[in-house]
DNA sequence: GGTGGTAACTTGCAGTTTGCAAGCGTGGTT
DNA sequence: AACCACGCTTGCAAACTGCAAGTTACCACC
């Protein structure tokens, strides 16, 4: 995956096309993270998966060009700025739902999600 | 991700721990071709994202090891054997089928699936 | 005004994974 | 014997990953 986040298909599949913008271990992690409410570097950092400093400002430069979340700076002095999910990003949840239920039915190790999370409408 | 097909994992998160096994570009593409029937190495060779031979190897041998296909002869002379989703393995389904709807609705290029697979139940 | 702290990154670098191409092993076919 | 099919394995360069350390921009205290 080029670091300028761009990406060219390999077929027109649906699968393999959302595959290519989050099919790695680390982009639908972010997307949980924002569809329960965090918005800063440090709280994707702080998350217990432990993703890397230098993946995740990656990976929020892909999404971002993928329109699936937007940077907002949230003050001026000193500059910092949050992530937040776009309609597109939002409608993945029920990809995450469905993934919650399988892994809640064959991976017994799993924690059960919150209701508010599974019963969430996009 | 260890040649083996060993993964440990990084939290109980169901989102992360559903990553991790099938959290890279070309495992539900395996999936989605099991799927829709395909069984054998040659016939996963020849999709159009055009997997390369050790990937697919690799990636055969990790979805085993996790419980999701199977791998069964299918004649002795000369050896051959294909390859089938187990009930887990199946359970995918609801999975790919969300991601083909986030896709045909977010993704402007990507094929629609045919109403077999949209409408097929685990 | 220097020291320290916070937030959001970037950089360096070794180790791992990817993907292309080529080769191998078993056995059928001619 | 020569050739082919299928299901892989191997070699290798390039890309990616993850850990640690450094950077930038500011604020706060002493």
């Amino acid at each position: 995956m080029a670091e300028d986040g761009k990406i060219l298909p390999r077929s027109g599949c649906p699968i393999a096309a959302t595959l290519e913008l989050v099919g790695d271990r680390w982009s639908l992690v972010i997307v949980r993270d924002l569809l329960t409410g965090k918005r800063r570097f440090g709280e994707f950092l702080a998350s217990p998966e432990g993703i890397p400093t230098n993946i995740l400002a990656a990976r929020l430069k892909r999404l971002e060009a993928a329109g699936l979340i937007e940077k907002r700076p949230y003050q001026s002095r000193p500059p910092r700025h949050d992530y937040v999910l776009t309609a597109e990003g939002e409608a993945l949840l029920p990809v995450l739902q469905e993934m919650c239920r399988w892994a809640n039915r064959h991976l017994p190790e799993t924690w059960t999600p919150p209701d508010s999370f599974m019963r969430r409408k996009a």
